[in-house]
DNA sequence: TCTGGGGTCCTAGGACCC
DNA sequence: TCTGGGGTCCTAGGACCC
């Protein structure tokens, strides 16, 4: 615990779809929606415009339409998404070497490691500059928390969004913590706050008046006593850059279950060598295959097998998952498959596990030449998230999914993004990053002179006249992109934000 | 037209070993 | 030939997070 607030969070707000409307002018200040787009799809982020009509993460995309019918419904383009990140987190590493990521959008920095004044002042300072540096550099907005340590730091992050900041001084946290739901605080779920609500706990005070006793005893050791220092806003976790991932896996949920057991047989050898790429892509290999299995009933299950050494050869994970397969019964239907990979290793460990065994299959060059092989395509990744159509098409080589929000470019028209298509036809809005809304045209979906592209580049954005907010208390900055957010950033109080109208 | 995909951590029982 | 006891690994499941 600190005695001045040096731990940041910062927390991108609708980070998917704030990139979105950053990229396709004609999406700012409309509702968008990104996520998945079949019919067992759900949302992954809403606008704030979206999200006035009941739209959120985690919602089946088929009810987000029924709120919100005139959002526009797009595709995630992770590639777009993971550069955007990139940006973000270096301009965080730039306050510190004490950079932790939490996701794409999300991550803790311990400002006192990279050498800021212990001081209110000094940290409010840096992270105004910080939130004006991030809009300069992406046109997007980014919440900070500022706090003594990591718990406080993502509440007073949540507490700013919109746009905002908000720092919590040290010595005020229980009282701070003491009136809100246990569900704030983090690790409490669902199944969690209805064992303390059962209990008579509902909010973060009464879990400190219940003791810690009681909350082993409700929640088993490790829950109760995390639970217990948490409430009573004591939090020691340090800040900890990089820290290596210890699993690889890869899952598909079919638009319709699948009940043809060769059928399911060849969707997970395709889930293993997919997995497998994934594993090569990031230098590892792993000893313990994982597959999984939903029903149509979504009771789901897994089966693992630890190997005797690790592996990264796409034929021994297949026939591993295959074997774990083989004691699985899917005749009811299958609604999703998954092969993932744990107890990782390096590449190195590989190697020398490989020679020691004298593994015959495969000799070391024929190793490195399947590394090459996968380490090829610009794209080390093969488009997550269906991003190039759920495999079910698999059929026969479809045509060509034009999916909502795919970049692509035309011969005569230039760069554009798919806004819709059906019946043979796709409509293209023509438009990037750096143009003002463009226009509409649809062509045949098989238009030769139509064709897939890259995401273009988000450019900062060229209005903002990078001016730094006030000392006291985050100013509003005129908001890079939207063109008329008036009400955009605001002080430590979080209210909402005047909404632009409607559509 | 219910419920994605990628992860992390914890628990608990049985095997196995000392 | 009396149910000790601890540590580690493996497997399965569940809660939670973004």
């Amino acid at each position: 615990m600190r005695s001045a607030p040096t731990i940041l969070h910062l927390d991108m707000d609708a980070f998917y779809a704030a990139v979105e409307q950053a990229s396709k002018p004609s999406l700012r200040g409309k509702a968008v929606v990104v996520g998945g787009l079949g019919p067992r799809g759900v949302v992954a982020t809403a606008s704030y415009e979206a999200r006035r009509f009941g739209v959120h993460s985690a919602m089946p995309t088929a009810q987000a339409r029924r709120l919100c019918p005139n959002a526009a419904y797009l595709v995630p383009r992770f590639p777009l998404y993971r550069q955007v990140s990139d940006v973000v987190m270096g301009l965080l590493r730039e306050l510190s070497p004490l950079v932790e990521p939490l996701s794409l959008d999300e991550a803790f920095v311990d400002l006192e490691a990279g050498g800021t004044p212990a001081e209110a002042a000094a940290v409010r300072a840096v992270a105004r500059r910080l939130r004006a540096d991030i809009r300069a550099a992406t046109g997007l907005d980014g919440s900070v928390g500022l706090a003594g340590s990591k718990l406080l730091a993502k509440i007073a992050s949540e507490d700013a969004k919109p746009d905002g900041l908000v720092v919590i001084e040290p010595g005020t946290e229980r009282d701070l913590l003491a009136p809100m739901p246990v569900r704030t605080l983090p690790g409490i779920g669902p199944a969690t706050a209805e064992t303390l609500r059962r209990a008579g706990i509902t909010t973060v005070g009464e879990t400190v008046e219940a003791g810690q006793d009681e909350l082993l005893r409700l929640l088993g050791r490790a829950h109760g006593t995390g639970l217990y220092a948490m409430a009573n806003g004591i939090d020691e976790r340090p800040v900890v850059a990089e820290r290596d991932a210890k699993s690889v896996s890869v899952e598909d949920t079919f638009d319709v279950d699948l009940t043809d057991r060769t059928r399911v047989r060849n969707e997970l050898g395709r889930l293993a060598e997919r997995c497998v790429e994934r594993l090569r892509a990031a230098g590892r290999s792993g000893r313990t295959v994982v597959i999984k299995v939903r029903s149509y009933d979504f009771s789901t299950l897994t089966r693992s097998e630890t190997l005797r050494g690790p592996t990264d050869d796409p034929a021994v994970v297949r026939e591993a998952a295959a074997r774990l397969l083989d004691g699985v019964d899917t005749t009811a239907g299958v609604r999703l498959l998954g092969v993932g990979v744990t107890g990782l290793a390096s590449f190195t460990q590989e190697d020398l596990f490989a020679q020691a065994a004298g593994d015959a299959r495969h000799p070391a060059a024929d190793t490195d030449a399947a590394r090459a092989e996968t380490g090829l395509p610009d794209g080390p990744e093969p488009a997550p998230g269906g991003a190039d159509g759920p495999p079910h098409a698999a059929a026969d080589d479809p045509p060509r999914r034009w999916l909502p929000g795919n970049d692509v470019a035309h011969a005569a028209h230039g760069p554009g993004w798919v806004q819709g298509s059906g019946v043979g036809r796709v409509t293209v809005r023509f438009e990037g990053p750096g143009t003002p809304p463009g226009r509409v045209r649809t062509f045949a979906v098989d238009d030769p002179e139509l064709s897939a592209a890259d995401p273009p580049p988000l450019t900062a954005s060229p209005a903002h006249p990078d001016a730094p907010d006030d000392a006291a208390g985050g100013q509003p900055s005129a908001p890079a992109i939207r063109p008329k957010s008036v009400s955009g950033g605001r002080g430590a109080d979080g209210s909402p934000p005047v909404g632009t109208s409607s559509p």
